[in-house]
DNA sequence: TTGCACAATGCAAGCGGTTGCATTACGATT
DNA sequence: AATCGTAATGCAACCGCTTGCATTGTGCAA
């Protein structure tokens, strides 16, 4: 493969030449240009994105690492979702995406500090942020440019993320729920350890006591962001009998979908009987039945939100301050949700 | 950050040592050994793979290309897949995924060649061959490593791929239904100029011939894998009246989707009037009514595949010899086929 | 004619590792 | 004591591009 010393060498100039005629931002005369590219045309050069990266210091890339052992990211959409959003900011801005596999959630960040360290990006996206495990803080520490998806703990006031108004949203759908004549409304939440969980849980707190209601320990659950998390949500409220609830929100799809298949195997019947609002908006939202009425989360757009903010703080010449966007959710009204029965 | 020349001068070494002592492929004394690691463990210190990239010429980085614009490319899940089986793959052998993104199919190539000439990844897997662009031609001429994801034109007869057995295994769909009676047949298609789309068709051509049957032209259609595709290739057999089809094969489950809605609006009972088969096994399948018999077409197991066979090659010391794998795809019998009406 | 400003290009030292070959040190052999 | 083999380490060139600074050349003013 031909370098910028052979396409100097044709052209009949110094190879800092040949440079500046391919970075384009130097004032090269017409015909030494002409002479540089009819020359590395001959010899099919292109810069060696490698090298260029050593020199500058950049290397055009991001990196997001993707925990690819968790069936439910994929599942959900989350990460799919994720990178398409990742990609569509990058693209137009002539950066790339570099992916990590992790094969636990601890190694999400072990992997994130080995491509950081090893400056194989510029910068990154963390998008499977845990409460269990301290990613702000080391990435912090790291140095390196950095754009969470999710908000990071409340003692990081200053770092830069992106994240749905999940608390708002939740309390808002849950309101909603009141205002339709729900007074007993369960809350299946998706696994604790995760920020958002919580977030939604004082979402839907709060919307309960606002309306002065007193939301039940028992009405909420977790379900791991499984199918059958939200089947055994179910079957462990239909037992409360007159006290049971009679709309349920879930913090995903698929475990609203185990509430479905829940309350059909016990004949109850969606929305008359009872309402389930789902969370995501995911592939199979539209097609179970009835269709399920879900709050959607724009995590492709909460990406390239994120993608964008990323490279523009690579780009800038001083440190930017840093900031804290929340997009909304939007709920997608469908068939499994509607008025209280009498 | 600290480069490999500071820790040797805080080791009192030579940087060749330091370099030695991480690489792990020379004999250092274990005195000097820990001398280099705790002056690197003190300064912080972690080699730059892009210097390292530069100078062995392997960046440990596999690419592939994503059209980040099509929404069918997500829908159906199958770049999803295909990530996180490169994922799967490349993790295990400490290799990372470079993504690009594409805004047309022709840029794919566009793209692919940039990353590979520009040396930012070692190899390229290639999932989004169409046949109206050659890129395998081109990939060949550039005497990259890659492997394709999907069969090449037939007179490249030495490339490495790995693809289902698109065209049995849609036979073998298509007999079964011969065998549960069902003699009109219609073949939904998606999008004619993808590869995948000749080679399902060739598949039920050959099963119907083989049974004695003359597949007719007007129970042909192509969908381009959306939904309203599936829904439009009922509306135009249904008036065939007693020539209409009695199954529908998809070559996608979205299609399947319209198929079944199209079939709902006509009061048709599906499977007991008529059989719908759709592809891939989509999160949707499962939860549509009725629940969706499908192919299932194991794309993530096929990228990871591809991915350990590049691997191999860009490793190799010597040229390999080209693989060609098919895998096998799995029939989902659920509840939107059967034997056909009496 | 001389001096000077300015545009175009050349020079060479990096960027941070790797690696073939040379050198050193030391115990073993004769 | 001289010779030699071997293990451990040092030296320096190299991977391919970038960029601050030096040099050259040209036109124009004095």
């Amino acid at each position: 493969m031909a370098t910028i010393r052979d396409v100097a060498a044709q052209a009949g100039v110094n190879p800092s030449t040949v440079s500046r005629v391919f970075s384009g931002k130097a004032k090269i005369s017409e015909q030494t240009q002409q002479r540089v590219m009819s020359a590395a045309e001959a010899l099919g050069f292109q810069p060696n994105a490698i090298a260029r990266s050593l020199s500058v210091r950049r290397t055009n890339t991001i990196a997001v690492v993707v925990p690819h052992i968790y069936d439910g990211y994929f599942d959900d959409s989350f990460f799919p979702q994720i990178m398409r959003g990742l990609l569509r900011a990058a693209y137009p801005l002539d950066y790339r995406v570099l992916v990590g596999g992790s094969d636990s959630h601890v190694d999400v960040i072990t992997q994130t500090f080995q491509i950081l360290r090893s400056h194989q990006a510029d910068g990154i996206v963390v998008a499977s942020s845990r409460l269990d495990v301290d990613t702000v803080g080391a990435l912090v520490a790291q140095g390196v440019p950095f754009v969470l998806i999710g908000k990071p703990p409340a003692h990081y006031a200053d770092v830069t993320w992106v994240d749905a108004d999940n608390e708002v949203c939740t309390a808002n759908v849950v309101t909603q729920l009141i205002h339709q004549g729900h007074r007993r409304i369960a809350f299946v939440g998706g696994d604790p350890d995760v920020a958002v969980t919580g977030e939604r849980l004082r979402g839907y707190q709060q919307a309960m006591t606002t309306a002065g209601l007193t939301p039940c320990e028992q009405w909420i659950d977790y379900g791991y962001f499984a199918e059958a998390g939200g089947y055994k949500a179910v079957e462990r409220m239909l037992p409360l009998g007159d006290h049971a609830p009679t709309a349920y929100y879930a913090a995903n799809d698929l475990m609203a979908v185990g509430i479905l298949r829940a309350l059909r195997e016990h004949n109850i019947v969606v929305p008359h009987q009872v309402s389930v609002i789902g969370t995501n908006d995911s592939a199979e939202a539209m097609h179970v039945v009835p269709a399920l009425t879900t709050l959607r989360v724009p995590y492709a757009e909460m990406a390239a939100v994120a993608a964008t903010l990323l490279i523009d703080t690579i780009l800038a010449e001083e440190a930017l301050p840093p900031v804290q966007q929340v997009v909304p959710c939007t709920l997608i009204e469908r068939q499994s949700s509607g008025p209280a029965a009498a």
